[in-house]
DNA sequence: ACTCGTCTTTGAATCGTTTCATTTGTTACG
DNA sequence: CGTAACAAATGAAACGATTCAAAGACGAGT
């Protein structure tokens, strides 16, 4: 008892046949009433617990969901994460979190030990470029599902929102406010990115006279945030944009924290700011920032069901969803104060 | 090739025996160079990936490490579990994390799940009272560290934050600033709310006339913390008190939401606020708010020492680690302005 | 030519489960 | 009483890796 009981154990303690205890296990109808019971009863006074790796063994495939995400600290994925978890949950599976940090090496990292896993399925938001190995990896019978990206209908399935059409509707929104000198900041190396500033410069073109810059920034987190945000507050009063749309909120809110600190920028006033994910944090900020919100729930779910999808077809489907994101107004643009 | 070849296949293309190819896997120096060159080419021909399932089954256990968090939502905990992926992984580990929800049902389940998954070890953060399972997991060699509380050094390894100095800390710096009638703001169901409610409570207790009154929140959330601040501002405003202290910085920032949303409270002049964990938003707030932090890289990366230790002693040592927090003055208590 | 030692390679046994073709046991019916 | 029909229980084979005792190959030394 000091070790794990094996289901040999169980079957020489209650006296019956390994198969039987499987099938107490698996198929309790195949089993008479009193047979299960003496069985059961060995099953607790010896403390079994079934071994899932011989499971898996005889299965040739585990109840795992392999799930690799850009950043878990980040509001939006944790909250894709979740929504994906309880569905899988729903299925009898589980979802394994991964986070690749945006680095291909833990990327390609993760995907390894995915497939040593022999996970059901991978639901992956990519850094690098990935379609060849998810190819490889349907091959091999591990159906994938894009996260956050949109991909080619023909190849792979994909869940994710309209990128651009949310950065038209944030430069839009600076503009329509009567903004001319808009910045963007983020970092369009991410493709999620690079949309979102297509979609802002879209915009843009259509004001005359209205111009956007791009401040590139190391990474997408407060921190990167605040370093942009000190090196404008820097500037000549003059040469700041007078409008800046940041490419996720916690960028934002640095942004926020470090043109605030001196009181010498004022927000909306001097320089509006609207951020992407809305995060729960977006309206308890300084200035309750005005953001692009992201149905992350409906995200994560439907990852779920596209996975599924491609399970049942064998991997020939693939579907690809896309979801349309919808601005939040709040004052940090000057919109109405609550 | 269509699906996944197994080492068979490859010691068969390669003209080998299995033994061989699994020599060249895990001791490629006992295996001369031709045949290792051989072998390497069939498995890049092939594209073998190796089953963990198989690994792990002959092993006897996995290369994993569960954690059992109450929130994975909260900054507290995910930069927790990230400091334990990181430990993990230079151990050549992996973290699986589980998201007990503050729910002894689906903390049960993720115990069954990880003891059937035969981890390494678990890391808990736990809702109920787990000694007991905890001991029968290390009768079946399982060891397990308790996170964020502190358990009997005779019994089992912990890493914690001693929330009663926390607390005391907390309460203290309010009092410091001149405040009489506090509030604390929490669930004192959580053995670790309780804890920091006492610390508090002393320290109230030193300070004649001094008094604090406990308001239970629904939960540990944002919402939770809008909802309480709600009754509050209902409230004759002789009533209200002059100073709350939320058991943690999501609570305070919904506080913090609901009590300026009217603009009748001004903090910290009428309300001063403080909150707990010290997450990164905390400065960005609308007030920036004063916290106390706690080391939850250092938790995270001890708890992985810690459960080195206990698997090197065959669990028969366990040692309890306390970390002590920190206070954090900001405006939200008429700190300096930054 | 023979022995010894070293370096490689072999392949059967093992881990714990599930599966499934068989056997055993029981009941029903002609 | 014989047998068909069905239910329940059996136990060997399989999953894919690792391990390890044994065999094989080869060169050096006598």
């Amino acid at each position: 008892m000091s070790q794990t009981a094996s289901i040999k154990d169980v079957a020489t303690h209650a006296q019956v046949a390994v198969g039987t205890v499987s099938n107490v296990l698996n198929y309790p109808d195949r089993v008479s009433q009193r047979t299960k019971e003496r069985v059961l009863k060995s099953i607790a006074e010896l403390g079994f617990v079934r071994n899932d790796a011989a499971r898996q063994l005889r299965a040739g495939q585990s109840r795992t969901i392999g799930l690799i995400v850009l950043d878990v600290g980040n509001p939006f994925f944790s909250s894709v994460a979740r929504a994906a978890e309880d569905a899988a949950a729903a299925l009898g599976s589980v979802v394994l979190v991964g986070d690749s940090g945006q680095d291909t090496s833990r990327e390609a990292h993760y995907m390894d030990l995915f497939q040593e896993q022999r996970v059901q399925g991978l639901l992956i938001s990519p850094v690098g470029d990935v379609t060849e190995r998810i190819d490889t990896l349907r091959e091999r019978g591990v159906p994938t599902v894009l996260v956050d990206q949109l991909a080619d209908e023909n190849r792979c399935s994909s869940v994710s929102v309209d990128d651009d059409a949310g950065g038209y509707l944030a430069a839009k929104h600076l503009l329509d406010t009567g903004r001319r000198r808009l910045a963007f900041v983020g970092t369009p190396s991410i493709r999620q990115v690079a949309h979102r500033l297509k979609g802002a410069q879209r915009a843009v073109a259509e004001v005359p006279g209205a111009t956007i810059e791009v401040l590139d920034s190391a990474g997408q987190t407060v921190l990167a945030g605040r370093q942009v945000g000190n090196k404008l507050v820097e500037r000549d009063p003059e040469k700041r944009p007078e409008a800046a749309f940041c490419s996720n909120d916690l960028l934002a809110l640095g942004l926020m924290q470090s043109l605030t600190m001196l009181r010498t920028v004022r927000i909306p006033e001097d320089i509006a700011l609207i951020g992407y994910d809305d995060i729960d944090f977006a309206i308890s900020a300084v200035v309750p920032l005005s953001s692009i919100r992201q149905p992350t729930e409906a995200l994560g779910r439907t990852a779920i069901e596209l996975l599924a999808e491609e399970q049942d077809s064998g991997g020939t489907k693939h579907r690809a969803v896309v979801f349309t994101p919808e601005l939040v107004v709040r004052q940090s643009t000057g919109g109405s104060p609550d």
